[in-house]
DNA sequence: TTCATAGTTTCATATTTATAGAAATAACGT
DNA sequence: ACGTTATTTCTATAAATATGAAACTATGAA
């Protein structure tokens, strides 16, 4: 991976909206979820979300795909796994065991704590 | 870790001079570097490297101590694994396997390439 | 003390990023 | 063709970030 794509998708999670984006849509696997669902799930108008998923897109940390009205995102398991695989190699200095992650270690670990989030505006989802 | 430490190391990480910082410090090791070699190293003059250090410091992503005139600087290793355990619980949606570096899984692989920064100004390192 | 060195802080400026209303576009049902 | 829904693009504005000159602070040496 290139530096430059590295700071890229670093730049891409480090805002909450689309960590929160993010996160969500890896907790939906490949199936992915529509732009308005995410929008509403996080309380943000479709302008702001569009933006986000546009840095997150640019980024390549997610992908889009057209499904009739709805237009759905998926996060892409690969970038990320690059992204881990660049900061582990390059910014632990050989000293590889030093920063590995524990849960690297015990491989299948506890399933992702949900830590529900709040919407900023209160609003229905799906009628 | 908190998201927002999480969010704060990231945003930490996305811009190419503290990428750069980072990795200098971490190949160094916990003996640290003074900044002014830094910059000299990075090409960088003494104001922005004393902002990008402050970012740095404030991410909780490097310490620092004075040692007479100088003050170095050194990679805190321990907040960098803390942002790697945080994105593989967090951002890996359970399905750790999928995002876990290859280098997590060969303990002790390639130690490092040194990829040169080539500093923006050249100018001479120590006299 | 005075001087040089190593760094930081202050400041002005330029650039990038985030937010959200209004308007435009796309796909579908009638 | 028309209305509805889903989402994007356009636009404006606010806020955060990056850069470097100039001024300031701390340390050690002459």
């Amino acid at each position: 991976m290139k530096k430059s794509t590295a700071i890229a998708a670093l730049g891409a999670m480090a805002q909450e909206t689309r960590l929160d984006i993010f996160r969500l849509l890896v907790q939906k696997g490949p199936e992915g979820m529509p732009a308005g669902e995410l929008g509403a799930r996080l309380g943000q108008p479709s302008p702001t979300m569009s933006f986000h998923l546009n840095q997150l897109r640019f980024a390549g940390l997610v992908t889009s795909r057209r499904e009739s009205r709805s237009i759905i995102y998926s996060a892409n398991y690969k970038a990320m796994n690059e992204l881990l695989t660049y900061l582990t190699e390059n910014c632990c200095g050989g000293r590889t065991e030093l920063c590995t992650p524990a849960a690297a270690v015990m491989s299948g670990g506890k399933p992702l704590e949900t830590e529900t989030v709040t919407p900023k505006s209160s609003r229905r989802l799906s009628k």
